[in-house]
DNA sequence: TTTCTATATCGTATTTTTACGATGGAACAA
DNA sequence: TTGTTCCATCGTAAAAATACGATATAGAAA
């Protein structure tokens, strides 16, 4: 490609897009205790930030920490309760990006699936 | 569940199991620079470190480390001829992690797909 | 009211990531 | 041989992530 066609520089000028919000679900996926929380509220939707810190071996302020980035990047939801804060997953960003994933495999797929 | 069933405490014990590499992968695919590398050899397969270099708007070197990572989980492949370096995607570690995220998707089909 | 419970946030220490220039080495060209 | 190109690695600086104890706050309970 070096002496063929002069592809412009890539400029990373994506704040906001689609593409954007991908990238920072992956990044919050990429951390194994990011990754349990998400499993467990799988298989307990619902449950309060207690439930979490029971589950893992981690201090509660930790927890917390990540909680609030799962939030920020839009994978969970919080609703307080009273003194308590039951979590969920967003089913809806969620899949948005599987659908993502699904639209990069089907336009690539004769490169992802070779016969 | 607090008061339910005493749910054991996860331990992340699970050095080299599918789901560590799956997430080694999302935090690679984590990093801007590291997802245009891969959005970049789906459209350019076995193009040169060169060519990426030319690409991206960082040294040569940050794009260097940035393939071994890529290499170092999985994503990308690397083969030496002569002087360069020809990097493609490794579609089998690709569909792996692909096939993974349609088991989760499939096993919590109810969650993730409410009516 | 006072006390307790649940959880978010603060402040901070440690580790990891990211980026760069400089260097080194391997293969090709002259 | 010498010089050049390509690219990985080294050394390092700056930024970000991760973790914890301590604290604050809001609601429930006493």
């Amino acid at each position: 490609m070096s002496k063929t066609s002069p592809q412009l520089c890539c400029t990373l000028n994506i704040s906001g897009t689609d593409q954007e919000k991908m990238i920072k679900m992956f990044k919050a996926l990429g951390n194994p205790i990011r990754f349990e929380i998400i499993k467990f509220l799988l298989t307990h939707p619902g449950c309060i930030t207690g439930d979490i810190v029971e589950y893992l071996p981690i201090a509660q302020a930790t927890v917390s920490q990540h909680l609030k980035e799962l939030k920020r990047v839009g994978l969970i939801e919080g609703e307080i309760e009273g003194p308590k804060t039951c979590y969920c997953l967003n089913t809806n960003s969620v899949n948005d990006v599987y659908k993502q994933l699904q639209n990069y495999f089907a336009t690539h797929e004769s490169i992802l699936f070779p016969l």
